[in-house]
Formats: C-alpha cells, structure tokens, sequence
DNA sequence: GTAATAGTACTCGGATAGTAAGTGTCCGAGTTAACCGGG
DNA sequence: CCCGGTTAACTCGGACACTTACTATCCGAGTACTATTAC
C-alpha cells in the first residue's frame, strides 16, 4: 500500500525528538517512544536500525539512551529512511519480457532481451527522482519548520518533561519509591 | 518491499503486447497472458481494471478480445500503474505529531498541529517528483525502444503467433478437432 | 578508606504472533457470433 | 430460404486460499553506573 511504512514515520519523528531534546539529557527509547505514544519495544528495534546505519549512538547500562550521531544538518530523510527499510524499491523487476513464448523453443533470449528491461529502466528513474527529492531534506530543516510552528510554551514544556524522565530515573535509587 | 508489484508489471508488459499485436486482432485475454508465460486467471482481472481506468476496451463473446481504448503515444506509464494499483502511495501519514503526550492532559493540539506535517510534506514532494517522471514515459516511446532492441525475424514470428492464436480461434468450430 | 557485592535501568538480539495486502485460482453468470435443423 | 435453438469462446464479477512483509510483543542476556556492605 505504501512503500514507506510505520518505520520511517516513527524513526523520522523519533530523530525529531532527539535532535529536539535538551543537550545531553541522553533519552532512552522508552523516553523517545513514550513522548509520543509510539509502541515502546518496537521502537527499541528501530533504535539498533538507526544505530547501525551510523544515525544515532548509543550508551548502554544505566545512564544509557540515545544521542544522534552526526549533525541535524546532515542527515538526510533518505538516509533516515533507508536506514529502517533498506529494501524499499519503487519496482521490482521480474524480467517477464524474457518469459515469452518465442524464446521457449528454439532460439534463446539473447541480444533482444540484452539490457535494462525499458519498463524497468523508466521506474528506477522515477526511482532516483523520489530519492533525489529525499535527499533533499535534512533532519535540521525538519526541525526548524516544525518549531516554527510550535508555540514557545510547548517547547519549553517539552524540555522540562524530558528532563523530568531523566531526573526521575537517577533519584529512583537514591530513595526507594516517591509519592 | 516494493510499491509497485506484480500486476504494475504484468500490465505494463501486457499493454506492450497489445501495442505490439496485428491491427484488429483483439487478442484475448489468454492471448496476452500466454505470450509471456503470465498467470492467465490474474491477468484476466487486471484488464477488467485497466478496462475501468479507460485505457482498454474489450469486446464481450466468441469474437472478443481486448484494444488499447487510447492511442499509446497518449497512454502514460503513471496512467497504468494507478489503474492496476491506485492505492500506491509513497508514505502514509499516521498523524504521530498529534500524539504527543504534551497534548493529552490539558491543552488539545489546535495551532501547533494545524497544517501539513513536515515530514508529510518531504515525502508528498519525492512521490510528486516519481510521478511526474513516470507522466512522462508514455506506451509509445517504450514499444519503439523494445523494437529498436528486438529483430525483425522476431516481430514477424510474434505477429505471426497473434494471428494464428485469432485464426484457430475461428476454425475450431467449423471443423470439430484438428489434427 | 577501599574493594567486593548487589541492584537498577538501560541496550542488544532473537523468537514469536498477529495482521494486512498482494498474488493467484476457481466458478457461475452474462454476451456474442457461428452453426444447425425445422418451418 | 429464413429463423430460432444450440454451442463455443469469450468477458465479468465475486469468493476464496496462499504467501509475504510489516507491525508489534516478549524474553533472556549483557552492560554501565550507583549504593551498600565487608574488610
């Protein structure tokens, strides 16, 4: 139905969120997928997606969570998107031409299927137009139209909850439990 | 894994045919789909959809068969591909922005919200990008790239195998069976 | 005071369901044209 | 000679099974830090 599922939505949104975090505050991906109602596990998943794809780095054990690993400003939605559903193609060529009934008996299919398929040649054009227009974008540009957008309240509300999580998370062991 | 499957090709190539096949011999269904070895039953069903879309139009009966309702110089590559797969689309917006927690407990996600989402937006201008690179191929340019590749021993024995399918068609009832 | 131990909150990776869509098949019904036999 | 019935070969449309990939969840294992405890 769509060639970019679930998984580019919630690895795009979740690189917003961290590239929108307050510095150094380090979320877990329970933070990430909680901040916006995201399936927790399934977005731990992606986590490991974008780390090997060299998107985000990752600290294990206590104090882990996530941080992205190169600059908003270069870091395209195409690489955002490969790097959760590395086999999206926009066509798959099955190479039917060569199944023709002329081929079959006598003569093979030599010189006349010799080539790029030209049904397949024009959709890997369309092909790299969409990915041309992907790489286009970078998380940065991303970033800054959708805090144009927001109130500035909602920012600071934002920065203020993620380190709430974090805080909430170091004085849980100092004291047992908390009202 | 790939936004157009199976039936994007096997229209396309079955469209290629039908270009290709003797003026008037409205080939059947059958026809088309054994010439390149395709699942006949299946094929079957993507004509009645290409027939809705309006790019062929078939005749019912004993003489019937199928021809491109257009001329192929008219017939565009984005044309077949909606007709057999109109729900293609390159992302599907879940709306993920409207989830955020910050909007749950009192304020509802009015202004900050309104709008296209951005990422939305990237991914609407690649599909535009992919589709107006396939508006631009049409059936014509692609059959006259196939027949550059292909001998002219070959088109005559295809157009050839067209007739005879029509002819036996005919005289199958004349003359009960045949040798 | 320093080192070993326990506990916590993460990440990592694989195994496993559930679900939706594409692919492919089958069957009965309707349509057209040719042929065949009766008037 | 003409006309209605029969038959053949299509199209049409819906119902159904199969396969695959995406989505989602769960669990055991490893890791880093902190606090506690023992020496």
């Amino acid at each position: 139905m769509a060639l970019y599922g679930a998984s580019v939505e919630y690895a795009a949104h979740v690189l917003v969120t961290l590239a929108s975090a307050p510095a150094g505050s380090a979320p877990s991906a329970s933070d990430l997928a909680e901040y916006q109602k995201l399936p927790v596990a399934y977005v731990r998943k992606l986590m490991t997606q974008l780390e090997k794809a060299g998107l985000v780095s990752g600290r294990e054990g206590i104090r882990g969570g996530w941080s992205l690993a190169m600059p908003a400003e270069e870091m395209t939605l195409l690489a955002i998107a490969e790097a959760v559903e590395s086999q999206a193609r926009l066509f798959l060529c099955r190479n039917v031409r060569a199944r023709c009934v002329m081929w079959s008996d006598d003569n093979p299919p030599s010189a006349a299927v010799a080539g790029i398929c030209e049904i397949h040649a024009a959709m890997l054009a369309a092909e790299a137009a969409s990915r041309r227009e992907l790489s286009k974008r970078t998380l940065a540009e991303i970033v800054r139209g959708i805090r144009a957008k927001s109130s500035r309240d909602f920012e600071v509300r934002s920065q203020a909850w993620f380190m709430d999580r974090v805080g909430r998370r170091r004085q849980s062991h100092s004291s047992q439990e908390q009202p």
